[in-house]
DNA sequence: AGTGTGAACTAGAGCGCTTCAGAACGTCCA
DNA sequence: TGGACGTTCTGAAGCGCTCTAGTTCACACT
């Protein structure tokens, strides 16, 4: 069986009779030839089976690849567990994909994010960051290539575009309006504040070095209004199952706190089947607010009050400061996405 | 600002004072030089900021870019609603990274998959179709790059790996085991049989065209069993809200249905909530039964009795054909996973 | 001294494309 | 009629790396 050779743009050049200068203009700058040689050319191509630029060695001779890496702090199934994700995610995607950029996916694997060998011989010309712990040895691994990097939820590193939302001030928020309902008894469920698996209430210590900048500031942010005794029960993950888990553990203390306080809507949503498990009534017996406002908390049972963060918007916008750094701009200023108090019916004034 | 030029290979064997080759190989074959020496051109590499191979540039010389592509029938948020493909993605990640190489995604864009251009420009060598339409323009243009091609839950295309799922006999399965109980009035509840966008009660003549073999089987397998006459109510996606929707729309006809089949465990949650929302019961009054068996179906309320396929192996499954396309291996035989009915607590005899 | 051997390193030809500085050939206007 | 200009196309120099087929050299063996 004799493999014939992938056409290459030479190929094409020589069977249409003209330079291979010409054949790469036909793709790439159509008006540096005549319509009709142009015409000619991409027609000899399909014939013969060439199906444009062969990516890689465009990518060369360019020197950008059209690509831009995401790292993840977790596998992918644990981070879709979170609706949240997904969307900031797809906002990216549709915002690159726009600008026939690719996207290449770097799950964490160690827990601390992407192997930095991952990092070190993925294409892509720019890489975009979200919600690693401080000291990924990705990041680092980014920085030593000289890639662009652009973080979400993280804080910034110098020479780095980033975008965040205002995780202290939303969770302030929320912590107020049950505070101002009359709430003086609070839990809080949180996903990790360390990446390394644990889980349970969280200690002071722990609670001190807290490696992920969400977490901190979302804790944070409730803590400020509840009071720094407040217990806080860390879940390692953001999903349902252990927001449940967490949230019964929370409720099974004596006094019971009136008031949850989720650090994700995923966690808040555990949380309210955690309370129907007790045989209790949201909100009559305890109030319930999440963090995010996925899709699903409207149609959460009750509905879920919770902190807006424009989560598509998030991932659109990393995507624009991504394409703006291939441009060769200046990371800028950090931009910040307004947050908002979403009310709906899992929260009321305690009984 | 005099923008230092990135180091190369070059830069480093003039800096050591080798030559290029031997700089390669102390990264790519250390046994090709003695330890000392490769050891002073690592230090050197790091002292001057030279980050190892450029990745693209190696592409180009081994003509491989250790990247598999992963091609979706939708944007990622609206996949990703789905747990189902959050696991086989994760399953297939983590084993390309295994293997030093990247995943780069491709979000379906117009409704039958990626564009074609995104397909052409992508740095890949290898493709993993998850799901598209059997027509989709994307997979011709994998075919016309001339790239290796694994499809998962898809027709088999010539020259082509696969991995599937007895999705026929799992929905045979569930429906037996329903009619077995007694049931004689059903209802199936779908995801998308066309790329289109269209949702409602099916139509005979949209069921004899189904363009998602995962669709078009799932349904036959219920339907085998419950009688070409049974109402189907097609969802535009798979998703808990949709399938909520549905399943009322099917429990408000009369005689009311005994029982609800749907397409996936998403869709079945939805539906489970459907029948509270009626005042209903599950199962003494409906019987419920989903399909995938993703983790949360165990604790859903009730617990889901559902078909399972095992998602993460489906992935790696895919991952490994990939790789070994990659090597040049055959695509082989049609690989097909073994399902199972998992009984859970949302079936019973009906009243 | 002559020869064989293996380990350590190098020369240089690509990989398939882009791009820039021209060449070739009209055309248009003074 | 001549030269300024525009359009269309070409030649060739890279882009940064890998890899095959060497070359060198130290050393052991006869």
């Amino acid at each position: 069986m004799d493999r014939p050779r992938k056409p290459t743009l030479d190929t094409v050049a020589g069977v249409v009779g003209v330079s291979r200068a010409t054949v790469s203009n036909a793709y790439n700058r159509p008006d540096q030839l005549s319509a009709a040689l142009r015409e000619r050319i991409l027609e000899t191509a399909a014939s013969i089976g060439y199906a444009g630029p062969d990516p890689v060695a465009r990518s060369l001779a360019t020197r950008h690849s059209a690509a831009v890496g995401f790292m993840l702090g977790q596998g992918l199934s644990a981070s879709f567990a979170d609706a949240a994700l997904s969307i900031v995610l797809d906002g990216l995607a549709s915002t690159v994909d726009g600008h026939d950029h690719c996207l290449v996916l770097m799950p964490g694997r160690d827990k601390g994010g992407p192997r930095p060998e991952t990092v070190t011989r993925a294409q892509a010309d720019v890489v975009v960051a979200y919600s690693l712990p401080d000291d990924a040895p990705a990041l680092a691994a980014v920085r030593a290539r000289g890639l662009p990097l652009v973080v979400i939820d993280q804080p910034v590193l110098p020479d780095t575009a980033r975008v965040e939302v205002d995780d202290f001030g939303g969770a302030r928020l929320a912590a107020s309006s049950l505070w101002g309902m009359g709430h003086r008894r609070f839990g809080v469920v949180t996903f990790a504040l360390h990446p390394d698996g644990h889980d349970g209430l969280v200690t002071p210590a722990r609670l001190a070095s807290t490696s992920f900048r969400v977490t901190r500031d979302r804790l944070h942010g409730y803590l400020d209004v509840t009071g720094a005794d407040t217990p806080v029960w860390e879940c390692t993950r953001s999903n349902r199952e252990l927001g449940r888990a967490g949230a019964r553990a929370l409720l099974s203390t004596s006094p019971r706190p009136t008031a949850l306080l989720c650090a994700s809507d995923e966690l808040a949503f555990g949380a309210l089947q955690a309370v129907r498990d007790l045989g209790l009534r949201v909100p009559a017996d305890v109030s319930v607010v999440g963090f995010d406002d996925v899709p699903a908390a409207e149609h959460s049972d009750p509905p879920l009050t919770t902190v807006r963060q424009p989560l598509a918007e998030k991932g659109r916008h990393a995507g624009e400061l991504a394409l703006r750094l291939l441009d060769g701009g200046r990371p800028g200023e950090p931009t910040r996405l307004p947050v908002s108090l979403v009310t709906r019916d899992s929260t009321a004034p305690p009984k």
